[in-house]
DNA sequence: ACGGCGGCGGCAAGCGGTTGCCACTTGTTG
DNA sequence: CAACAAGTGGCAACCGCTTGCCGCCGCCGT
């Protein structure tokens, strides 16, 4: 029964004044269970319904300080990684009747600034991904506002990442499995957090185990990034690639095929990410599997179980675990 | 300088008592150009720089009821299609100053409202991107609040959509200029606008033309999916397949690999949306790109337009051009 | 019978901005 | 020189909700 235009919409007053009851009556019989009679609270809750009433979210803002938000801020949305981690914020956000708002930086530390800076008055805590931003940056921010990094490592600051060294670890037990005993890694973006921990991580594996490691790059983490990868390979062969990502050992896979180079007879290709397309390219990907998913959702849980008042600042950072995904990009060495 | 803990965030009031100021004239200085003397105004901001004042949204929604903020529903972000959306949109809103909040219905009506509803209160203009809700739920947000739809079409609610009829026009010339004659389209999920009108513009076009047309589906819009709408191939078999989207196409061409047929020499495929692995998958697939970016970036710039006060309501459907992409999973009918 | 106490509701003062209106200065005009 | 308009700044009343505090009432203990 909404009249024409510009209604008013109703607050607390009308409904007050429908009950017959003060305005305070009214906002503790929904914000403060048991501090209202029974009976009360239940005629308040009718009329309320009655006429539609739905509280203002900025005016309660205001008083208490919190707004029901979350920002996730992220370089690309575009990028699976990445929207998998924004589902599993939302999820987490959901569970506890949150709010996501979502800035996209597009790679930018600038960009990444200013939405941060954006966001910082409206929402109750901050889930950084994989930021652009310097530690003291990072910092300043956290003791401003509630702040959980996602992959990425900031003294003080609580975080949840992937736990890389154990991946690599797998990635270069399997390939020294399979009589591999020289590794060549395609490096991502060198800014880039996760390459570093791969880097070292594999680093690592492989001089415990003895496996000859090469490294080339730094590539664009895509296809065309990882087709770069490979421009003078007959000078420096390995029997075994492992890519920053998926996207990289697809194009690796790409121009090492179109050269005449058979995956996997010739040579093996490892991923990272266990990107969807890893299992419909040929030969399927013999990736990694990160939990994106938990990621992003552990991330915001702490963000707002932070911002909720837990002080539980100084932890070490939780790692998640991966999973190694055998396919067909992997086989024995050729002797 | 910063002391230590719960430090109040200053206000108008902090910086008008140290600029020698009304609070109003603070408040002024920054919302209203011009009202007040340039000396004065520059004054002000740099007392108000010095003090790390900051405007807090909630105050100014308060009076305002502007909040800066827009809302984008959607099903599912790690779907590259409407991660594309959301990019655009994101693109939008940072142009207009604006805020993106995001959430995701998981492709279900009660969550979809269930969102709106949250959200209502928090932003200023609200995009619906495939909306799994009736036409007139959605007609009753769209008078309590600024709405524009995205790829749905809903009489006297604003809206912009991919021009899907061209597009299949497109398609079926293509493959009527190759020599095939009759054309099995899988349909996609049944309460998808989307696919309604996919079916729709091939039926016009293909009448046109006077090709035969065949319907199977309705399947997931998955790889699974596809791979079960050719179960009985045999049975129906057609020179050219048109798919619902690309991921049913991948699962059509790899199901119809599998049994021997040989994709395009035997049959034809082309998909839609011209997702990222079209072009990684063997055979490339022939799709259709539509311009996903934009619609979520007119989307939501139209969305801002009507909270700031364009009454252009009844306008007809903005409509956006597609492109056909000829790949490799096309080719000659072999009569 | 009286003081105390717990339960319930109202009063009013904010929260941090915005804005209509008024007042004071200057500059302009007849 | 008076009248007036434009340019600036201040006052104070909100916006809608929360919350500290007070008051009223009925009940209990002694």
């Amino acid at each position: 029964m909404v009249s024409e235009g510009e209604r008013r919409q109703t607050t607390i007053y009308d409904v007050a004044a429908a009950a017959g009851v003060a305005p305070s009556t009214v906002s503790r019989a929904f914000s403060r269970p048991g501090r209202v009679r029974a009976e009360t609270a239940e005629r308040i809750r009718a009329v309320a319904a009655e006429l539609g009433y739905r509280a203002n979210p900025q005016a309660r803002a205001l008083t208490t300080t919190r707004t029901g938000m979350l920002a996730l801020v992220l370089a690309d949305v575009t990028n699976p990684v990445f929207a998998e981690v924004v589902r599993g914020a939302g999820r987490a956000c959901e569970r506890d009747g949150y709010t996501l708002l979502l800035a996209e930086t597009e790679e930018s530390a600038e960009k990444e600034r200013a939405m941060v800076d954006r966001a910082q008055g409206s929402v109750d805590a901050i889930v950084l991904t994989s930021s652009r931003m310097s530690d003291a940056a990072i910092r300043q921010i956290a003791k401003v506002e509630p702040l959980v990094v996602l992959n990425r490592e900031v003294p003080g600051v609580p975080s949840v990442l992937v736990d890389f060294e154990p991946a690599m670890r797998r990635i270069t037990e399997h390939l020294a499995e399979l009589g591999h005993r020289q590794i060549t890694y395609v490096a991502g973006p060198e800014a880039s957090w996760a390459d570093g921990m791969r880097w070292r991580g594999l680093r690592l594996a492989t001089e415990h185990l003895g496996i000859r490691l090469r490294r080339v790059g730094p590539v664009a983490p895509t296809v065309a990034g990882g087709q770069t990868a490979v421009v003078d390979w007959d000078d420096h062969r390995t029997s075994a690639v492992v890519a920053y990502n998926d996207m990289v050992a697809i194009g690796i896979v790409r121009r090492l095929t179109a050269s005449g180079v058979r995956v996997p007879e010739d040579v093996s290709v490892v991923g990272f990410d266990n990107t969807p397309v890893g299992e419909l390219v040929t030969p399927a990907l013999t990736t990694v599997a990160a939990p994106l998913r938990a990621l992003g959702e552990t991330g915001a849980s702490n963000a707002i179980a932070l911002a909720a008042g837990a002080r539980s600042r100084a932890t070490d950072p939780i790692r998640l675990p991966t999973r190694l995904i055998v396919r067909e990009s992997t086989g024995p060495a050729r002797d």
